[in-house]
DNA sequence: ATGGCGTTCTCCGAACGA
């Protein structure tokens, strides 16, 4: 884990001199693996993280194209079900005890590739896909707030003991400064309070918010419509989250949202969040 | 955000996304 301090990206030249170990993890909604993989690896290759959480793959686990990631020292788990959804784990700091989705996840109504989760590094990592909700007035939605609560309910027993992290796509603007404006989305989907609750209430187990600064602005958006040049005029919301015990979250020196990964041709409308802890997990879990 | 774009499969239109 010493070489994550080594190469690192432009927007964290500034590294401590300091040799304490660290980890880089990361969460990406990709919007499609497949689509999206020259960039998923130059990304790799010049981010440097550690752990990566991926959303939106949109493959089965069989057709993830595991080997051009492999080949960058990473190894990976996915959870896919072809068309929609999907989602993975990547770790060059180990990774064991693979468990896709969680007791008590609800479908629509069948099973759905929404969460995946492993140890790596010492840290135990969840990475999310939340259903969408598209309307309030939709079952969706009601199929949201309840995988929402199976989550909470999922994690009670895990926060607790620390060293956790739930990052991905939740789907929920936690506050009225988390859309670019609040009047478009009056009574929408992703601000709703019942929504908004359902976040507090993961929040309440003990998890922390740990919010990427943003690179550009003041807000920390993650996500921008691919129309009407909403992301060059910065008309995002900030819907992917990292949710991490505190421990972990103590031990945040950075936090990043790389606007950078959003820009250019052919990328996904979701940025990375890129966080930096150092004095997390385990030496020994490295391979 | 009345749409605008992008990805996928059933593939040249529809479904979905947020």
């Amino acid at each position: 884990m010493f070489c994550a301090a080594r190469r690192r990206a432009s927007w964290h030249a500034a590294a401590p001199i300091v040799q304490s170990w660290r980890m880089r993890f990361a969460t990406w909604n990709v919007n499609s693996v497949k689509a999206r993989l020259p960039r998923l690896l130059g990304w790799l290759e010049s981010a440097q993280p550690d752990v990566v959480c991926l959303q939106e793959t949109k493959v089965a686990a069989d057709a993830f194209p595991a080997e051009q990631v492999e080949a960058l020292g990473y190894r990976v788990a996915a959870h896919g079900q072809g068309r929609w959804n999907g989602v993975a784990l990547l770790s060059r700091v180990g990774l064991t005890q693979v468990r896709r989705g969680f007791p008590g996840e609800p479908g629509f109504p069948g099973p759905e590739a929404r969460a995946i989760g492993a140890t790596c590094g010492g840290v135990r990592f969840l990475s999310v896909y939340v259903p969408n909700g598209r309307t309030p007035d939709d079952p969706h939605y009601a199929y949201k707030l309840s995988w929402l609560a199976a989550l909470r309910t999922a994690l009670a027993d895990d926060v607790p003991r620390g060293a956790l992290v739930v990052a991905g796509d939740f789907n929920v603007a936690p506050t009225d400064d988390d859309v670019w404006d609040p009047a478009v989305f009056a009574g929408a989907t992703h601000v709703t309070p019942p929504e908004r609750d359902a976040l507090t209430a993961l929040r309440d187990l003990g998890l922390r918010d740990v919010v990427g600064r943003p690179l550009k602005g003041d807000r920390p958006f993650t996500y921008w419509d691919y129309r009407a040049g909403m992301f060059h005029q910065n008309k995002g919301m900030r819907i992917d989250l990292v949710l991490a015990t505190p421990d972990v979250a103590d031990a945040v020196d950075d936090a990043v949202v790389d606007r950078e990964a959003r820009k250019g041709s052919g990328p996904s409308d979701h940025a990375p969040i890129v966080v930096d802890a150092s004095g997390l997990g385990t030496p020994s879990a490295g391979s």
